[in-house]
RNA sequence: GGGCUGUUAGCUCAGUUGGUUUAGAGCGCGACAUUGACGUUGUCGAGGUCAUAGGUUCGACUCCUAUACAGCCCA
């Protein structure tokens, strides 16, 4: 077969992904097989792919694709959620654009549009996991709006408010004044932010309105001064001697002239500002306790779009933060403002439309969260549910214990809407649909009466919650085969933002609607961030094109890229940079199927049949890269059930480039012109086909792609389904020795050609002149089989033992092993004299150490034994190489 | 302010229950090389007082305490 020069990977994309899918290899379907099970987290329908995405996606993939080849039934389930808030605003912005308004339109009409938009837009970030080539199973792309899962949606939402779980009720909530919504406290984010502290004074009264003695009056600080306007009471400490004498009086707000109290709380901090706390119990969440404990008046002087109410009295109809200008001038102008002060402090923004978040009193639908936590808080302590890394689980417990109850309404149409049903005097009741409302109504209350739905909509995390059962219709259709078969899911793999979100409410969920957990365990990937440790964002613009970088450079490159430089857990610090690395290494596969495709073509020297003995040195290199791949195959499980991908790829990324490539197949080689031994031939392949099956779940093209130029393949024989397991056994080349002896006497050879060829170098002996290289060992078997290799890899024209040092010659010591080359070329001993007086130098060093340690007392007393045995050889193998170090040394004298 | 995590080579990270004077890897860096798989390469090399200060121990990157700095979560 004719190759091209590289890896052609646009071509090998399209083919390969479009062959699985053709094929039916994402499709999973209950059978015999035990189910690997994973529901990715839906992202939002509005999304697209960014580098998040990616990482996340990639180690799904790598964990389902292994899955897959290791015999189990992997599904992995893609989707969306609708994204209430970040949907409808979409929407909104495409309404404008054709020039209607939200408000001329029926809940209906809008609704509609909202669906077209959906239909349209949604779901462009499945298509590109498809790009970086994810093996989900396609079938079961799942949306929260599906007629089933609303309903079961629903249903969640009637039973909890059977048991008491839900109630309605007026708190403080989290305001978006974009959007007009409520939010959770877990969508608000909290940033610090460069503001300004104001100091205003307000004139101060008696009971009876007069003026005090002196006209004295009490300042207080605010980063809100357009919030006065909405003020109730000034707050100091009851220990505060500065305000101890204000005790019965009031203060004027000023510009609208309202009579406050003071009052007294142990609240208020002294050290703050000016010790004295404006009270605006509509407007800040502590400001609302304190006038809910002192009885105060709530003015509320904000519409919901975040402009000035007309309560406000000032400012009617102007936007927040330009009346905060206005009310400054103003307050300046009427001598009211102290002083202006830099500060910073901590400011909530609404995290889907990053406007400054209003606390606000207001009537919502809550979720009375401490009833539903308590399983949940178990599982993941007594790690019924295992969270990697393990440091997530302390963040967990924490929130859990404290947990606050769930804001679910939102005022929004796009979304799962309320089952409640008024009567026209605002009582109502919870159903599964209208008719049933009628129903519940009359045997409440008695009576038949007109009724409404409520026109808000639920929180889209109160539909995601249910996601790893209802991607198999777990409440629509409970018990059926499905769900009983791939539920609990195996793993989930999110990013850690999304612990409280996601991961919390999906495993009470789970608790509270299946009986129990939804998954067993959990991965957290790091954040990722720019080269300057800065989180990816649209605003910055330091996030990358993906798909363009796909179209670049490969999605294995793409892959390889992001998973190499994320350490389990952690965040990582992407460049891009990182995915030349990931390109190299598709290049280095790529070249060595293009030496062994050379090989192929080229005549065989051996009987096919006739397989090397075990024990003729020419199979060496084969048992020991048999040894080798064995011993990573381990590792490579170790590092999987620990969730350390990253490492397991270093660790494959090394035993293909260095190990197969660098030494077994430079071992292997033939000479220039020379045949290729068949049997060698035969084991190249078999290993390399191991080495493209490990690799296969991390780079799934590039490895699918040299699969099938490796072989002619019966149709059906894919990497991508190709059982691991299998294959290892049918495949266990080489006799049953001790894979550790081969081991070692690989890390001999290595070190040996290592060690001449720098000797060679310092000699400054060119590569290309061979040199009589002899050996002094009492390792003779070992050498005897490696002799081969050991003067093809140095360039000695011939390698043989000797007793005895060999004058004239190039010496080195390698382990206790010495070597002396002896080379036309005049040689300058005074470079080999100073490096081994170096090592001389340092062994004595060494050896003064190991000495100190056996001669303390103490040590010997109270060292483990077989630790005293170590520092004994340490003795006595530091004492030979000195000896031999000195020997070889005085024959470098003449 | 409360809590959690971390600080090891220029950068990103490993370092298993304390045991090799003088701590590893990848990337980057430097020198050299090269007609046959690969310059998207090969060979070799240089780079670290393991944040700081104490303590426990025969012995500390590893355990304990404090400090500094960084990050995250909560208020």
């Amino acid at each position: 077969m004719e190759l091209s020069k590289n890896f052609e990977f646009r071509q090998a994309e399209e083919k390969w992904y479009g062959h699985w899918i053709s094929r039916g290899y994402f499709s999973s379907k209950p059978d015999g097989r035990d189910p690997y099970t994973v529901v990715i987290p839906p992202p939002n329908v509005t999304g697209i792919l960014h580098m998040g995405h990616c990482l996340n996606n990639t180690i799904q993939d790598i964990l389902v694709r292994r899955a897959r080849m290791q015999g189990k039934n992997a599904c992995w389930v893609p989707g969306t959620d609708h994204a209430s808030i970040a949907t409808e605003a979409k929407v909104v912005h495409m309404l404008r654009e054709r020039g209607i308004t939200k408000s001329s339109l029926s809940r209906d009409e809008f609704l509609s549009y909202a669906w077209e938009w959906k239909e349209k837009y949604g779901g462009i970030i499945l298509q590109q996991l498809k790009k970086l080539g994810c093996s989900l199973d396609w079938d079961r792309t799942s949306f929260t709006m599906d007629p089933d899962y609303y309903r079961s949606v629903i249903q969640v939402f009637n039973e909890l408010y059977k048991k008491g779980y839900i109630y309605r009720g007026k708190r403080m909530i989290n305001w978006d004044p974009r959007a007009k919504t409520a939010l959770s406290d877990e969508e608000v984010i909290f940033r610090e932010v460069q503001s300004k502290l104001y100091q205003i004074a307000y004139d101060l009264v008696d009971e009876h309105g007069h003026s005090l003695p002196g006209t004295p009056r009490i300042t207080i600080a605010t980063v809100r001064p357009e919030t006065i306007l909405g003020d109730t009471a000034i707050a100091v400490h009851p220990d505060d001697p500065r305000y101890a004498h204000l005790k019965g009086t009031y203060a004027i707000v000023p510009l609208i002239g309202r009579r406050i109290p003071i009052i007294f709380d142990e609240y208020v901090q002294t050290d703050f500002g000016t010790g004295a706390l404006k009270v605006t119990p509509a407007h800040d969440m502590n400001d609302h306790q304190l006038g809910m404990k002192h009885g105060l008046d709530v003015v509320d002087i904000l519409n919901d779009d975040g402009t000035m109410s007309k309560d406000a009295q000032w400012y009617v109809g102007e936007d927040r933060f330009e009346a905060r200008k206005l009310i400054v001038k103003e307050l300046e102008s009427r001598g009211h403002l102290i002083k202006i002060e830099e500060y910073t402090n901590q400011v909530g923004f609404s995290e889907r439309t990053d406007v400054v978040v209003e606390p606000r009193l207001s009537l919502q639908w809550w979720v009375d969260m401490k009833k539903i936590s308590s399983p949940a808080l178990q599982a993941v302590v007594g790690d019924e549910i295992t969270f990697y890394p393990a440091k997530f689980k302390n963040l967990y417990r924490h929130w859990m214990e404290n947990i606050k109850d769930w804001c679910i309404s939102r005022q929004l149409w796009w979304g799962h809407r309320i089952p409640a049903w008024y009567d026209s005097d605002g009582q109502y009741v919870v159903a599964m649909d209208e008719a049933e409302a009628a129903t519940l109504y009359r045997e409440k209350f008695g009576k038949d009466a007109p009724l409404t739905q409520d026109e808000d909509c639920l929180d889209t995390w109160f539909s995601s919650w249910l996601w790893p059962f209802e991607v198999f219709h777990g409440i629509s259709r409970p018990g059926n085969e499905e769900v009983n078969y791939y539920y609990p899911t195996n793993a989930l793999v999110t990013a850690p933002e999304i612990i409280f979100f996601w991961v919390a409410r999906m495993i009470m969920a789970g608790y509270e609607f299946m009986g129990q957990l939804p998954f067993r365990q959990v991965y957290f990937t790091g954040i990722v961030r720019d080269k300057q440790g800065r989180k990816m964002s649209k605003q910055l613009g330091n996030s990358p094109d993906l798909l363009q970088m796909i179209d670049d450079i490969g999605a294995d490159s793409v892959r390889f890229g992001i998973l190499i430089a994320s350490p389990a857990g952690n965040d990582l610090l992407w460049d891009e940079s990182s995915n030349e690395q990931g390109r190299n290494f598709t290049n280095k596969l790529w070249n060595a199927l293009k030496l062994i495709g050379m090989w192929q073509s080229r005549e065989m020297d051996t009987d096919p049949a006739s397989n090397l003995k075990s024990d003729d040195p020419k199979n060496w290199p084969n048992l020991w890269f048999r040894s080798r791949l064995d011993e990573v195959r381990q590792e490579l499980d170790s590092l999987f059930a620990q969730f350390k991908l990253s490492e397991a790829l270093k660790t494959l990324y090394s035993l293909i480039w260095d190990d197969y490539c660098s030494w077994y197949l430079e071992w292997i080689k033939p000479g220039a012109n020379e045949p290729v031994n068949g049997d060698h031939l035969t084991a190249a392949i078999h290993f390399f086909e191991e080495l493209l099956a490990l690799l296969h779940p991390f780079m799934p093209f590039v490895t699918e792609e040299i699969y099938h130029a490796l072989a002619d393949r019966s149709a059906g024989d894919d990497l991508c389904i190709l059982q691991m397991s299998e294959r290892d056994n049918s495949r266990k080349g080489g006799p049953e020795m001790n894979g550790q002896d081969f081991l070692k006497q690989g890390t001999v050879l290595k070190a040996a050609i290592t060690g001449i060829r720098d000797a060679r170098i310092r000699a400054q002996i060119k590569s290309r002149e061979s040199v009589k290289l002899f050996v002094r060992s009492e390792d003779v078997k070992t050498y005897a089989t490696i002799a081969h290799l050991l003067s093809k890899q140095v360039n000695a024209e011939q390698v043989q033992f000797t007793p005895e040092a060999v004058p004239n010659a190039i010496t080195t010591v390698i382990g206790k092993d010495q070597f002396y080359m002896v080379s036309e070329a005049p040689l300058d001993h005074s470079v080999q004299k100073a490096e081994m007086e170096k090592e001389i130098e340092y062994l004595t060093g060494f050896l003064n150490a190991v000495d100190k340690k056996l001669g303390n007392e103490k040590f010997v007393a109270n060292a483990k034994p077989e630790i005293v045995e170590v520092e004994k050889k340490k003795k006595a193998d530091a004492e030979e190489k000195l000896r031999v170090l000195r020997e070889s040394l005085s024959n470098l004298g003449h």
